[in-house]
DNA sequence: TAAATTAGGTTAATCGTTTAACTAAGTTTA
DNA sequence: TAAACTTAGTTAAACGATTAACCTAATTTA
């Protein structure tokens, strides 16, 4: 059967409290004598029991990753990946995720995560839009919460943001810079944090470049930022404004969408209309012409959670800390200068 | 403080074990005990320990759930799905999944998921073409195994597999009823089991139609089942055959590289080829025409495999059934019968 | 040289459950 | 009526680790 810490006891013959110490780096014990508990440990294949730990130390050694459903089932990866980061980092600091999700649409009664209820975690990742409902609920059992790509006012929670609102600025700028003037923005669930941040970042560009800016040229009243929507929102752009040049899309999803809709009418990327995303979601979805994009650390995000939860876990770090993540201009086809093309659009 | 098990036997003035048998419903307990326990765990919002639990009974609770990185950041939500419907079946049935990822080339020297080597779960279900190394090291533990949409040729496994030779003919017989004769089939990775099953079933179906296979029609050499591969696919396929009036491909994923191929080259569907797909993942995806393809019940497989799991833990069934499901033909409008437009193809 | 400190351990209590073995009272059986 | 069962619980050991408190011998300090 699986090994005990008595039968490394015996092993090494030593004492079982030893053992522990020894698996702790407790500095009581000699060099010698870890070496021989070391090696009984290697032979035996031995790794602790979680149960037993779980019970004497109060800590379960689980993190909760609650997502939403949607979110999970997005056709880009992007909580995918962040989960993915997520995974990684907790094997270095030999933890476990608990994934669940939860409903977007949260029912009256709705229960709160099993493991929540059961304790069965030590502190919880919420990522992307969590209902409200379900983080009043979390805030009364008493374990540290980390939002991800989201925030909800409230105190003594920590949360691993993107910085939309520089992003969407580069984005812009980026349009900006080579040319463009009449720049549109397609965004939708413009309540969400993370995407009227991109729109602040679109107006302040704007503005920085003494470019007025135009409610016209903005649509932003789908409900969510699929392709579908985008494609939707780029023919009421395009009915009210013949002239625009660039179109900033406050996701790559709804960018595919631009382009969907750009496409069948005819219009040619960049040469009639630049587009640019943000997420960088879509490299792998094989578009034409390939598309600009805002990079987003993935990966880097579920990892930076997980390494401040391991963190506030120990103590180390208060449980409200705030980290920024920085993003990245990713120059693809979508977006050419307008004056390189200019001869082309001339002709 | 949480409560525990004491919390309870004071407030219900029993002791301790009785506690224990009213929440394993032991039948020594009268009524009025159970209900007086019952009042008492609802009051103070009790739950029994994970870490007790497993400690005594030596069950973690846990089920692993292992997925090829790329299989999980696939873009469409095909073992995402699967996933969830692991998860809700483990709420049902008091269980969590840990899910973790492996690299779909294994590096030599690569590690068993750390939920193997710390005895953290109880059995494991292994999704999609998993590593036949990864495979092999799990089998020195004994824990029961699940597998997922894949098989690999062992002893004393269970699975969870997709009809697919039926699908491919229900999908190839589609298309003959509709009228066709020319039909080619676009496949990836033909060594993967359920990919060379569709194949199979494709050739049946020409077979009980009387029509003569032709390996021209099929390209199969390309590594991954995706949709720049399926781009690749077709233009190899059109090239040797000019004059093909359907296409059956091994996937969705596939399928939209098919249609990209077609429409760059101005060829209607169906009127002039009509496409099928497998699996029914691109449905939220906005293709036009929407593509007619054979549906999997994926949240169902992730449901089954967890009913088996939790079957086979406390030994109810044994632990090499296999559960085949059914597969259902989805008609969209990238397949019409080649009759109901022979006059528009005469045209 | 006696007291204090240090090094390197060991002993034993503890965490919250489960469950085999026991008990005491009431009910059947022969 | 005594022996044998039932019923409805209780007692106590066990699961595998952690860790405060203790111990002993060697070394340092005053």
């Amino acid at each position: 059967m699986t090994p005990t810490i008595k039968d490394i006891a015996k092993k090494a013959d030593v004492s079982i409290a030893t053992v522990s110490l020894v698996i702790h780096n407790n500095k009581r014990i000699s060099e010698e004598t870890k070496k021989k508990v070391n090696k009984a440990i290697k032979e035996l294949n031995y790794h602790p029991s979680g149960s037993a730990r779980g019970l004497v130390s109060g800590k379960t050694g689980n993190i909760g990753f609650i997502l939403t459903n949607d979110h999970f089932l997005r056709s880009e990866p992007f909580y995918t990946r962040i989960f993915l980061g997520a995974e990684f980092e907790a094997r270095e600091k030999q933890l476990y995720i608990l994934l669940t999700t939860v409903p977007s649409e949260v029912k009256k009664g709705e229960k709160l995560p099993r493991f929540v209820l059961e304790r069965n975690v030590d502190g919880v990742i919420l990522v992307g839009k969590v209902p409200v409902e379900i983080v009043n609920g979390l805030k009364k059992y008493d374990l540290p919460l980390i939002f991800i790509d989201y925030e909800i006012p409230m105190e003594g929670y920590s949360a691993i943001l993107i910085d939309n609102v520089n992003g969407g600025m580069s984005a812009t700028q980026h349009l900006i810079n080579a040319g463009h003037k009449k720049i549109g923005f397609i965004g939708a669930d413009i309540s969400h944090p993370s995407i009227n941040d991109r729109f602040t970042g679109y107006k302040k560009a704007l503005k920085s470049a003494g470019i007025e800016f135009n409610p016209d040229l903005c649509i932003t009243d789908e409900n969510y930022p699929a392709r579908e929507n985008g494609y939707k929102a780029t023919k009421k752009l395009l009915k009210k404004n013949k002239d625009i040049t660039g179109i900033f899309a406050c996701n790559d999803a709804m960018a595919i969408g631009v382009m969907q809709c750009l496409k069948e009418k005819s219009i040619r990327i960049p040469e009639d209309i630049a587009v640019i995303g943000f997420d960088n979601v879509e490299s792998d979805l094989f578009i034409e012409p390939p598309l600009s994009t805002m990079n987003v650390p993935k990966l880097e995000m579920g990892i930076e959670a997980v390494k401040l939860m391991s963190q506030i876990l120990s103590k180390k770090v208060s449980s409200s800390k705030k980290i920024l993540i920085p993003v990245e201009l990713v120059k693809r086809q979508s977006t050419v200068a307008i004056n390189n093309v200019s001869a082309d659009k001339n002709k």
